[in-house]
DNA sequence: CTAACTGCAAAGATTTTGCTATTTC
DNA sequence: GAAATAGCAAAATCTTTGCAGTTAG
């Protein structure tokens, strides 16, 4: 799927939700649909005000918390620094996060999804989301 | 290993790493290895003030953040919600998080280990430590 | 004895909220 | 036109910090 018609399921999910469809949200869905960077809200502001000034803040934040609550991205928070989110793709996804340089990749795992049916059976939990983090240091960051 | 040895493996910690050992201290660290909810840094202010009326808040933030820089707890920050802590064992582990009464749990799972390896090989990734949470209903509040 | 630690209150940072004007449907 | 939303600033967390007095090693 490329940005384009993510952004457009977006905007479909939001209609469906009885979310309205206002400018600012679709500047914000955009940029953290074209982010590869899993963005902070702070960082999807800056990056929405350069083509759209009339932004706030608090707008960013109100349709992020929308976003998460349809379950279209996902936040990954962090002791004191704040949350990030990912918007690439619906379904959770492990994430590999540099420690020194804050890059964060989406790696390939196929077995998470067997592990997750694994316990949900196991432990008779019903389970909505995942979160699944590797902390260290990337091959950029051990050479330098 | 049982509460008392894994209090004595943490004071040992302290001392190696040239940290002084206070009574303040081991009351949060044995607050934290006795609490079987991975509790907050409120809930084991609470707990330690019961025992120990004269420690403040700021202590069991200082105290935690040592910790979690000697390697020794693992820190669960969720958005908003402040951050839990897990000190039953040195090494990472899955979490299982009930999204309506917060309770956490410890599943078993061996794969995850391999998972781990896995990726780290295939990235290059030199992992510190990872997270894995599961968030949803436990089985007593589906029954609810 | 002295470097590290505690406690307090104040400051920082991130995120949420109340309210009024505006806009989508 | 009516209900939802945007923007602003103020508030509500949660967490960290500076400093003076205290204590562990």
């Amino acid at each position: 799927m490329n940005n384009g018609t993510r952004l457009d399921n977006l905007i479909h999910k939001l209609r469906n939700h009885g979310y309205r469809v206002t400018p600012q949200r679709v500047a914000i869905m955009n940029a953290l649909v074209c982010s590869e960077s899993h963005p902070s809200v702070e960082q999807v502001y800056e990056q929405v005000r350069t083509n759209f000034p009339m932004t706030s803040l608090a707008t960013v934040y109100k349709t992020v918390a929308m976003l998460k609550e349809v379950g279209e991205i996902q936040e990954l928070s962090f002791g004191g620094e704040s949350s990030r989110y990912d918007a690439t793709t619906p379904h959770s996804h492990p994430h590999l996060i540099c420690t020194k340089c804050h890059r964060i990749l989406d790696p390939d795992v196929h077995l998470f999804q067997d592990l997750s049916n694994e316990i949900a059976e196991k432990y008779g939990f019903k389970i909505t989301s995942e979160r699944m983090d590797f902390f260290g240091i990337c091959p950029e960051c051990q050479k330098a």
